[in-house]
DNA sequence: GCCCAATGGCTCGTATGCATACCTTTGGAG
DNA sequence: CTCCAAAGGTATGCATACGAGCCATTGGGC
């Protein structure tokens, strides 16, 4: 039996050093629009004590963001770092992995997600929540459909209540990111994605585990087979 | 809607220092049964390699191993580190945070892996690995118990062959275990939970991927309820 | 019996990251 | 108009972590 497990616990303890890990982190934030363009991130001090970091790597970290126009910052009471209208799209580099790894993972956690949110008796205001990021959703243009989608699905994993469940939907979110980001988005996959997602918020409103898993799951095999029919 | 996304995304981005996560590693690659009483650890060269971090980093995360006697070192060709057939009782320290996180996050990741493992086709030295592990937790003693019964759920996690997800589970298990080491390990709960342990199996062998999950699902809340009566 | 490869043990200079303190700018409150 | 709270901008000294190299020990192979 290869130990695949000796592979997951001696892997490295840390993805890259500290500055390189916050800026993942912010543009994590705005990719999938936990921070939407127009917004402010939270002050420097305050993303220091959350993120854990020194205030100071922070700074490095928001100035590469402003030199690669994400955001931009404003001094004074009332000012703060605000996130471009337009942000730029990702610089294309990097080999994809293993694409199975990522599409595992991911289908996992959505669909476990999907399931433990539709068990849970939602607040009005999380029901209300889930319905207006999946109207965004379906009204947005292509060039904000990816940022708008990420959001729902986020929105889906944060109605289970779980922060944890939650982070590791944000990361798995963000590599298949990387991964879409390699094939068009055409306008007939967008209209289908939009049925999907409206049976899904149905099905998770509707107190309904089995069919909201069922919908995620046929959601996520669309864009897998997708995935893998373009990346070879 | 309460903004959980940004809780997720801000989270901190490192746990602890270097030091502190390579201790954690080891830690788990020991707890989780990964590497057994009396056997060996990679070599701090390879280690360090590994886990991304320097040799010093590594050499002082064993030092404190050995002295909380974890483990022991001999040098010379075919020395090593290794671990000891005593292995203490973990420090009972630490309030739970938020264990419905873990369960819900528990669940959705092993549930999610029983039910990947089953939809594969497994070769025969990871059908052969599955069943040892399974041995190994049904005639395993009550000290022994937490051990192999981490490492059956791990090798479930590995048969997803996604490296990802086996790093999750572990994370999760880990979580999990500090749970339960607040609460009585009983007999009867562990042959209760080695039939269940043997249903898993078999549905997964069988390629009964909805079969795993129902299996899995409800040998996870057993102990999700124990925890939660215990822990109040 | 000697050699040597692979292991743990040790040291030192450099780079990264941190805490802390202070400065500058801004716009609303009084 | 003045004040000042809250934000970004800057500087300094200390702690952590790293890379690289060398030493010491051991046991199997030749």
């Amino acid at each position: 039996m290869p130990e695949h497990a000796q592979e997951a616990l001696f892997r490295p303890v840390r993805a890259g050093n500290a500055f390189e890990e916050t800026v993942e982190r912010l543009m994590q934030s705005i990719r999938l629009g936990v921070v939407a363009p127009g917004e402010r991130l939270p002050s420097e001090r305050e993303l220091a004590t959350r993120l854990g970091v020194s205030r100071v790597t922070v700074r490095e970290a928001i100035k590469s963001l402003q030199e690669n126009h994400y955001v931009e910052s404003r001094r004074g009471r009332y000012g703060g770092t605000f996130v471009n209208e337009e942000i730029p799209k990702p610089a294309p580099g990097k080999q994809f992995g293993d694409v199975d790894d990522v599409l595992t993972l991911r289908k996992v956690l959505e669909a476990g997600a999907a399931e433990t949110a539709a068990g849970r008796s939602l607040g009005p205001s999380e029901r209300r929540g889930l319905r207006a990021w999946l109207d965004e959703a379906s009204t947005a243009s292509l060039g904000e459909y990816r940022r708008k989608d990420s959001r729902l699905h986020l929105a889906i994993a944060e109605a289970t209540g779980s922060a944890s469940l939650t982070a590791a939907v944000a990361e798995s979110r963000m590599r298949t990111n990387e991964l879409l980001d390699h094939i068009p988005l055409l306008e007939p996959n967008l209209a289908h994605s939009n049925a999907q997602h409206e049976r899904i918020i149905t099905s998770i409103l509707d107190g309904d585990p089995a069919a909201a898993r069922r919908s995620m799951a046929e959601h996520l095999d669309g864009t897998a087979s997708l995935l893998r029919a373009f990346l070879v």
